[in-house]
DNA sequence: ATAAAAATTTAGACAAAACTAAAAATAATA
DNA sequence: TATTATTTTTAGTTTTGTCTAAATTTTTAT
């Protein structure tokens, strides 16, 4: 596979685990800041790798051969994330970039040893699963904050938003995975939450509480 | 500098350091495993991008820029061995083809933490020197084991030949950067030498004693 | 010094991955 | 249902890096 190739089966394995009937030409040029006609020929292309089911004007879903694929790019991905952040020192808003580029080395063994050296792993620095040697994927039950229940302890576990920007915004604010929150109100005009966290009290936009994941 | 460029230019670089007053086309072509025309077409948009001195039929030469550039792909392609022989455990035979990828990654600022994460070596794991992040390189007086003195210790610090096929080779004879060599005798017919080694008896043949650098 | 050999460059073509513009199919709406 | 609007595909180019074959230049050898 080509790194341009990589990159449209990671994409829709994205796209396709919001919509899983099948993902849009124009959803899959978004996100790639490409053009539609562009996705097209590549759809051809894959498809004829059999990485992809593919009918013309019915969008795309994964093969199983692409849905496994696709799990060793996310791996690699994430992998290569919690090596920047936890042994480059990293800060969490700087990884994936770099990430992007990491993930489209080829070796195997480069990968599993990787793995072997961060112990490992089975979240990124975001709270994102990955994916292990098989494809697995470890599921937590997590919920946005702006579900949580009132009053009851939870823990923070994942972004949604991985922007730079929200997690400069989370830093500022010392919200980190781990932190222990509390939602104490919410307000009903305009769903903001009044939250304790770490024994500190924060008001919080409901932007904010649907971009972060707690358990 | 796309994947490409940056292979013409380690090339040149590399090649420049055996034949300084130019390198030809075809020495360029053999390296890359691609052909005369192909390496003439690249050597016309690198000396657009002034990082050669091309004139047609006379070779080519890095300029200053193209220089330092090299260096820099050098440092990341000897940096990214350490790590992988430091910290993943890779032997010194299985290094070269990751580090080839490797050294395509972007990000001055990782390659200069990973530096930092490895201490600042100066030599990478076949004893090849590493660029600082200045283009600085630590020269050191190494000698090729067929040219040693006699009955002198010597200490081996790196090879010429980095090919997996001989790095296994000494291997195999418990030969490593580091060990204690002393040339006891010299076959003048077919110049063998006996060596020894760690204080083990070794003979050794010409083409070996021609690969190994010692100090 | 000139012919033969080797090295290098030019010209033209191709594959990959992108693009633009136009056509076709599907979805949405009056 | 007919008509827009939107989405998707096709057709034809472009760019990058490669190739082959032919032409040119340089080097080597008679």
């Amino acid at each position: 596979m080509t790194i341009s190739e990589e990159n449209y089966i990671k994409v829709i394995y994205h796209l396709s685990l919001v919509s899983p009937k099948g993902v849009n030409t124009n959803a899959i040029a978004g996100m790639l800041d490409t053009k539609a006609s562009s996705v097209t020929d590549m759809l051809k292309k894959l498809s004829e790798k059999e990485l992809v089911a593919y009918q013309k004007y019915q969008g795309v879903t994964l093969t199983e051969k692409g849905f496994y694929s696709a799990k060793m790019i996310v791996r690699k991905h994430r992998l290569w994330e919690v090596f920047l952040v936890d042994k480059l020192n990293f800060s969490w808003d700087e990884v994936h970039e770099i990430a992007e580029e990491l993930e489209h080395i080829k070796s195997e063994n480069l990968i599993n040893k990787l793995d072997a050296f961060l112990d490992f792993p089975s979240f990124d620095p975001h709270g994102d699963p990955i994916p292990n040697a098989d494809g697995e994927i470890k599921k937590i039950n997590k919920l946005l904050l702006s579900e949580a229940d009132l009053n009851k302890e939870y823990q923070c576990v994942g972004v949604k938003d991985s922007s730079s920007e929200f997690l400069k915004y989370l830093d500022k604010q010392k919200i980190a995975l781990g932190s222990k929150i509390t939602v104490k109100e919410k307000e009903s005009f305009d769903d903001t939450l009044q939250i304790q966290i770490d024994s500190r009290q924060l008001t919080i936009s409901n932007k904010i509480a649907n971009n972060l994941y707690v358990k």
